[in-house]
DNA sequence: CCAAAAGTGTTATCGCTACACCCATGA
DNA sequence: TCATGGGTGTAGCGATAACACTTTTGG
């Protein structure tokens, strides 16, 4: 308490919502927090910004404890500022999110942390504003998904058309049209048909493709609008 | 400096970039900074977040002050926290971006307040890395004119459709197509034509016309596409 | 052989672009 | 009456949506 005497501080800090593809559906990393207040409830992972370190910084380390990645896709979200948002203290977050292709070996360095992956459509009671930083997060994917072609940070190296397609179905929250989907992706130019088949989801099986990263680039710099 | 002892402490505060038009060009609102260092060099508004204030409040604040206006578009833009970014201090700001119609009124407030509107094609150099802020804030209003009808929050109660196509012409920077920008607006059926004209820049004269704010609710709530 | 998923083709429709054209009026 | 900016009409093109059809292969 002698800390707030002079003058009371604010606090500055980021927490991470951190999504996830695991080809299957879309999960979000949570934690169990290990300290007060709180205690064992499930958070976001989060730390406070040291003073000689850049805010982006502070979320990339947080990212990178949890998961072993360090080159993933992260962007600032915004500012939760509510002055009880946080009961302990006067804390102000500034939240990001980031996008992860699930995989075995980050699934294993999130297991060893204590974190967890749970299903975007089935998440636990999660504490402060949490919640809302996850529904914020989610709607900026949505929107940004329309002229950006982000799908990709969360996916593998390798991947199905059909795979691809689940993964904006699941953004967009519909089911897209196989066939259109598969035209406007490939006129973009930007995947590379590889000579291999998943056999994991079909008979037939489906053919698997990597993008272009620097097509992929040009894209971005363009601006291309991306509706599906 | 005793104020350093124990803790180095992390001061926030918010910087506005606040952008005009006055039907003819777009503008931007900046100040003569009266405070070492820097003092007499140009600066964006802002302020220290207070320790019990909201960030929001803290920038709604700042314009508030310099222009008289309290229910104007404002939004946050994003977190600057380089650690040299203000020589004098390590200050983490949180830029925001608003709109603002000028008229006759806030002109007044503004020069009251020693601000100044200076044409957007031909700003003065500004301090720290506020220019970096102006064109961050421009790229992110460019954008999101394309999903959202930013354009209005910029124009007075009444106005003419050429009004409202030169400020596209100037967000785009690029000259759209009279007729069919008249389309799309009108098409979107946001717009109430008024029984009164403009014949300050033309013989014919244009007419008023004024959106509805329930239509207009609605179009954002809906995300509608605003491509031009 | 058949079910089920992958992949291709076809057509109608919509929206956008690029114009050409008409209108009103002050000088 | 004519130059000027406001306002309207339209043909052509390209993208999209909807859906039918073909291919592949394990069970």
């Amino acid at each position: 308490m002698d800390y707030y005497r002079n003058k009371k501080p604010i606090l500055l800090a980021v927490d991470c919502i951190i999504f996830g593809f695991d080809l299957e559906s879309i999960k979000l990393l949570v934690f169990n927090r290990e300290v007060e207040p709180f205690q064992g409830h499930w958070s976001l992972l989060g730390s406070f910004v040291n003073p000689d370190e850049l805010v982006s910084n502070a979320a990339g380390r947080v990212v990178e404890e949890c998961t072993g990645l360090n080159e993933i896709y992260l962007e600032e979200l915004q500012t939760y500022s509510d002055l009880s948002r946080d009961p302990g203290a006067r804390v102000i977050s500034i939240a990001h999110y980031a996008l992860i292709p699930i995989d075995d070996n980050n699934q294993k360095s999130v297991e060893k942390f204590g974190a967890r992956w749970f299903n975007f459509e089935d998440l636990p009671e999660l504490i402060f504003d949490h919640r809302q930083m996850v529904e914020d997060a989610f709607e900026k994917l949505r929107r940004k998904a329309r002229y950006r072609p982000l799908g990709f940070e969360l996916l593998p190296e390798k991947f199905t058309i059909p795979q691809l397609k689940k993964l904006y179905d699941l953004i967009y929250r519909k089911e897209l049209d196989r066939a259109n989907f598969r035209k406007k992706i490939l006129s973009m130019n930007i995947l590379e048909k590889l000579n291999e088949k998943d056999k994991s989801s079909s008979k037939k099986g489906a053919y698997f493709y990597r993008f272009i990263p620097e097509r992929y680039d040009k894209l971005i710099e363009e601006g291309i609008d991306f509706k599906l």
